[in-house]
DNA sequence: CGAAACGTCAACCAAATGGTTGAATAACGG
DNA sequence: CCGTTATTCAACCATTTGGTTGACGTTTCG
């Protein structure tokens, strides 16, 4: 079952901070590794999961092994989720001046204040 | 971390059918348990993980305790999830800022509109 | 009162998770 | 070729997870 992997994938606070960086750019396994105070080999297991989950794609090039966000897999998790349409937009206005904000220009200081 | 307890607690096939259950009416312990072949003991355990995920409520009246759906609570994790689906661009040093402040100021009205 | 219903607790168990280390494999670069 | 870099594999360990059973406290009801 997809969403069993996709939740419990991200249920680990190392892997979803690994989500937010490759969220800026595609990165080499040791590169992604290097902010993280634990061994290669645990990242690497980290990457398993994240892959196993469909949440990355790897792809060998030479010898460093590349690691990409792919974001559709979240697609089904989301959907479940606001299928509890009861919690209703989440502050929908506050978000949309957020994104508004954000796209706007480069470095919003928005939680200046 | 919030985030980690309520993609850890959506992680199970059994706690998210029991999510869909509730969201049909409040259930008793006992009801809630009655489709699954498990042990009420378990389907108790798997209650606890949801209430301290903060995504349901119980409420004791009598010998009854009544599970509640307590939708905000995914809220922050969906929000987080959209991120990566659809607003790519945004920064996400912002949106968790942007998060803490929307999550302080206690679930601002979400009543529907 | 005494029995049954509701639910949790405690002890236990197997399997999964998250981490470690050290050796192994593969590809570059001098 | 040989050393170095990049990454995984294998073995191991501690902790957590998801389940069981049986005993236990409450509340309801005949």
């Amino acid at each position: 079952m997809p969403l069993d992997t996709v939740f419990a994938a991200l249920g680990d606070p190392t892997r979803r901070a690994i989500l937010a960086m490759l969220l800026e750019d595609d990165m080499a396994v040791t590169d992604v590794a290097d902010p993280f105070e634990m061994s290669l080999a645990a990242i690497s297991k980290h990457l398993g999961v994240l892959t196993a989950a469909g949440l990355i794609s790897q792809e060998k090039r030479g010898r460093v092994k590349w690691c990409k966000l792919e974001p559709d897999a979240m697609r089904e998790a989301s959907i479940w989720m606001q299928s509890f349409g009861q919690f209703e937009a989440v502050n929908l206005d506050d978000f949309e001046r957020f994104l508004a904000a954000e796209l706007q220009d480069d470095a919003p200081e928005l939680s200046k204040g």
